[in-house]
RNA sequence: GGUGUCAUAGCUCAGUUGGUAGAGCAAAGGACUGAAAAUCCUUGUGUCCCCGGUUCGAUUCCUGGUGACACCA
């Protein structure tokens, strides 16, 4: 059986670096679990893997995708499946061409959701159609959210009723799942955990508030000393993409309009970059099934690790 | 040295005609299933500079300190 060796922990703690040491160590590759880092343009803005980083271990999912293209949790869940499934009838190492004897995979990554989505799946929805998109977007804006959620009260009266009523994004999806489907959105929503055909291994990388705020800050300054300006400045004709709601870009799209300085915006993104961290432990701290480290601990967890793998020695 | 202004939350400040206080920023907590670095919810932070006085009651008024700033010497 393979083993997936899950790695997640808040933004700027240091994942990348701990991935790259346990993949040489384990003789194995990296998945990307970060949703911005998927796509192309935003490596600066994303503190993706440098390419010299990519060049010492092959990882998966970095920068594969268009600005523009349409992804989710779903398709992440399905793609990483057939990449283990993949891996597990043939070793042969994606980038090397070398043999990955071992059967052993590192995920990688600070998306809660991508990782929840790979490690205990994610209920199968219909997809909605551009058509329904379109159209419920555009009576969000003729009628109003509260006629919405009044809609979605008769369609799905189960999920209104624990439904976040104010959370514009929770109630448009519920109900345009309704109308894809015909049915409510709440049948579809079973929230229980899949099966996985290999062994998990979850560590989680943690430091001092104090210490994670200041390499944040820290981060944040040098992103704009690589040209973290310029890079959005190359992707202002693509603002609008879903991909660009992202921490790091809204700011400097500010700047770009004139509307903020730059010392303001990387004031505001440095901010916003703490918020989202927060929100990330907040996410993990209750997940049992984590193991924490301190990212200096590569040795302790490579000992865990050894404990926990599928064909353990023991 | 003299005169004046100021001293309130981590920061910048508001305010209390005397009944122990509130904004912004910063911060803290939480939710989360096809947009998730998204989206949404909740919450305060206090010797009101110090010692006295007046008062039923002083952060508020008064005397005296201390500190900062400004102006005059």
């Amino acid at each position: 059986m393979m083993d997936l060796i899950v790695l997640v922990g808040p933004t700027g703690v240091g994942k990348t670096d701990v991935a790259i040491t346990l993949a040489k160590a384990l003789g194995c590759e990296i998945i990307n679990a970060d949703s911005r880092q998927i796509y192309r343009g935003m490596s600066i803005g994303t503190a993706a893997p440098t390419k010299e980083q990519m060049s010492e271990v092959c990882h998966h999912f970095v920068a594969t995708l268009d600005i523009n293209d349409y992804y989710s949790a779903a398709r992440f869940e399905a793609d990483v499946l057939a990449l283990i499934n993949k891996k597990a009838s043939d070793s042969s190492n994606a980038c090397t061409g070398g043999d990955d004897k071992n059967g052993r995979i590192i995920l990688s990554g600070g998306s809660m959701l991508y990782i929840d989505a790979v490690t205990k799946g994610i209920d199968d929805i219909p997809t909605v159609s551009d058509e329904v998109r379109t159209w419920m977007r555009q009576r969000l804006e003729d009628e109003g959210l509260e006629r919405l959620s009044e809609e979605l009260r008769l369609l799905d009266p189960d999920y209104y009723a624990t439904a976040d009523r104010k959370n514009t994004q929770r109630i448009i999806h519920a109900l345009e799942v309704c109308h894809q489907s015909g049915r409510p959105y709440s049948y579809f929503r079973t929230q229980a955990t899949k099966p996985r055909p290999f062994n998990i291994i979850k560590l989680g990388l943690k430091r001092e508030r104090q210490e994670l705020f200041s390499r944040i800050n820290q981060r944040v300054d040098k992103m704009i000393e690589d040209g973290l300006l310029e890079e959005a400045r190359n992707l202002l004709p693509h603002r609008g993409a879903n991909a660009l709601n992202t921490v790091g870009y809204k700011e400097m799209f500010k700047v770009l309009d004139g509307e903020w300085s730059l010392p303001f915006a990387a004031e505001r993104l440095k901010k916003n970059t703490r918020v989202y961290a927060k929100k990330q432990m907040t996410w993990w701290m209750r997940d049992a099934e984590i193991h924490w480290f301190h990212p200096n601990e590569t040795a302790q967890m490579l000992t865990f690790i050894g404990q926990n793998l599928a064909e353990s020695p023991h």
